[in-house]
DNA sequence: TTTGACATACGAATCAATTCGTAATACGGC
DNA sequence: GCCGTATTACGAATTGATTCGTATGTCAAA
């Protein structure tokens, strides 16, 4: 039935993640690399969590050389938005219209985003109206 | 100097203000019956978060009666603020933009929930305006 | 005044995430 | 081939969140 069980990253995991979908397969060297230009951390621990990461299949590695490559097992957008839903749920009630609100008030939207949303607007309206007809 | 630490609720310490915040002060009994509602959660498992909070600062209490009442010490807004900054930083490598793509897209937007965001665009856009005109 | 119901306080167990020390292993330069 | 360096593997300590058992206190009805 191929269940997909989509295991849910935490915040250590999701800083990798991100590594690895901004750059591609690395070694776990680079992605110590990375985070360490944010924050300090061993590289030991960088390597437990990928470890981690590969058991709770989050990522894939090559294992051919002797230095491994990581690669993201999961896709991004899709990733984002399971992470959304639960924050959506935990934080603002489920309405993820007031997180919208939220976030466009906090006023570090540009101009060319805005325009970029109020296009999304339309696309999703339009669909409503073409779901609404072939309803009826 | 009023240095404000803000201090940083967790899931269940959300969940606990999210009833605060809906209901207005409340016993810990009211508190546990709201929670019990959704999933399984014993009594004094509440009340030790509670006090946790308390702690924390998170809430406030009146200690007069025999029965304390609890009520959110953290505004609502402000609260949700924070997490979706650190939210947006940790799933959305820091676009808002992007996350309010995904949370549109998900498709649970009502048509009048639309039209709310459609007419915040236009407030924001307007503000822009206002404030590239006093810069000249 | 005694008793039963309900409230708070406190400490301990559990669980997950994170961090890191240390050992074992493989590679490349000499 | 040997040595220094880098890599992986593993286990344990730490920390924080959560849960709950139990002790203690208070009130009010009979």
């Amino acid at each position: 039935m191929n269940k997909k069980p989509i295991p849910k990253p935490t915040d250590s995991e999701l800083e990798i993640l991100q590594v690895l979908w901004q750059h591609g397969p690395s070694t776990v060297r680079f992605v110590n690399d990375q985070l360490s230009q944010k924050r300090d951390v061993g590289y030991t621990t960088t390597l437990k969590i990928l470890q981690l990461m590969l058991d709770k299949t989050l990522v894939m590695r090559e294992d051919d050389a002797r230095t491994h490559i990581y690669r993201a097992a999961v896709r991004e957008e899709e990733t984002q938005g399971l992470l959304l839903d639960r924050f959506v749920e935990s934080a603002f009630g489920g309405s993820a219209m007031k997180l919208v609100m939220q976030a466009l008030g906090s006023g570090t939207t540009s101009r060319e985003e805005l325009a970029q949303i109020r296009s999304l607007l339309n696309d999703i309206e339009n669909q409503q109206d073409d779901t609404s007809k072939a309803n009826n």
